[in-house]
DNA sequence: CGCAGTCTGTTGATACATCAACTTAATGGT
DNA sequence: ACCATTAAGTTGATGTATCAACAGACTGCG
């Protein structure tokens, strides 16, 4: 019933438009410097980057997908394709005969580490080096802030 | 030959953390919004409001695609969807033979401009309401400064 | 004119995302 | 011990993204 839905102001319609356009094209233009750099997917590099420094190489696959928040149907897809590429492994798991540890294989190791620190640059390239120290530190308390107020909405 | 690369300071990294979590946390739940409120994807949602408000509801397949800044293909998967959804029509262009005129149908607009209200109320609850006018305007600095920047840089 | 090169848009292949339905193993209450 | 419930992952269907190869219409220069 709402008759006079309260579009946004100008200047907040252009800062979401800007956002959104920023956040488009630096998202876009890493995601394929990844794959070319690497020939990882940015799915790929996630998923080996959380597993790697988070998990020592080895983690349980829910804790996994918790980590990246992802869906486990999802995870699991992507674990299925990363698996007939060689990058990780599935083990069982000896306490709990549902679950399953993935593990990082050698070539999945050798991938994230020659991957990480030309992605690191591109992110300095891109986006580090557009802005002051002062900058940074903004946004991240604007992102921080965003997310929090997110996380105390419903749904 | 990067034998030390230049990993991110750690408030470097925290404020890449934040922003890349924040912006798929953001774009992650009004995508779903979208979907559920109104049955149109992100996408379609883009494509038919592009369409309405900057073209009247009808506009060359190219100028379309350039709006958005998506890729000819992309564009023409898409609009082959919703041809099939009955959101656009294709329409032969006169002056060129090749050419295509996309065309949102009544359903299209019925679609869209019951949609974008609500995802405008999305945006503000999630978005803007978590943020100071002086925040958002800050925001919207930074955001333009990294595309401008972005838009200095080779490829 | 004639034809090479370019422009507009399509198509097919492959990878990825999302949802719902499913399988099997663990758990807890009686 | 039994059975209902829940938890851990998988699977299939559908929609979306990206890349490369393509078909046909335009253009301009010899």
């Amino acid at each position: 019933m709402d008759l006079q839905p309260r579009w946004l102001e100008p200047e907040e319609k252009a800062a979401w438009d800007s956002f959104i356009r920023m956040q488009e094209t630096l998202i876009g233009r890493l995601s394929r410097h990844i794959q070319t750099d690497s020939g990882l997917s940015a799915s790929d590099y996630l998923v080996l980057v959380s597993l790697t420094e988070r998990g020592g190489g080895r983690m349980r696959f829910q804790d996994l997908a918790n980590l990246v928040e992802w869906e486990k149907s999802r995870m699991s897809h992507q674990v299925t394709r990363m698996t007939k590429r060689g990058l990780v492994a599935k083990e069982e798991c000896p306490d709990d005969g549902r679950g399953a540890f993935i593990v990082a294989t050698p070539d999945g190791c050798r991938a994230i580490e020659d991957a990480a620190p030309l992605h690191v640059e591109h992110v300095r390239r891109l986006f580090i080096d557009a802005l002051t120290p002062n900058q940074l530190t903004n946004l991240a308390r604007i992102s921080r802030r965003v997310l929090t107020h997110m996380e105390n909405l419903p749904d």
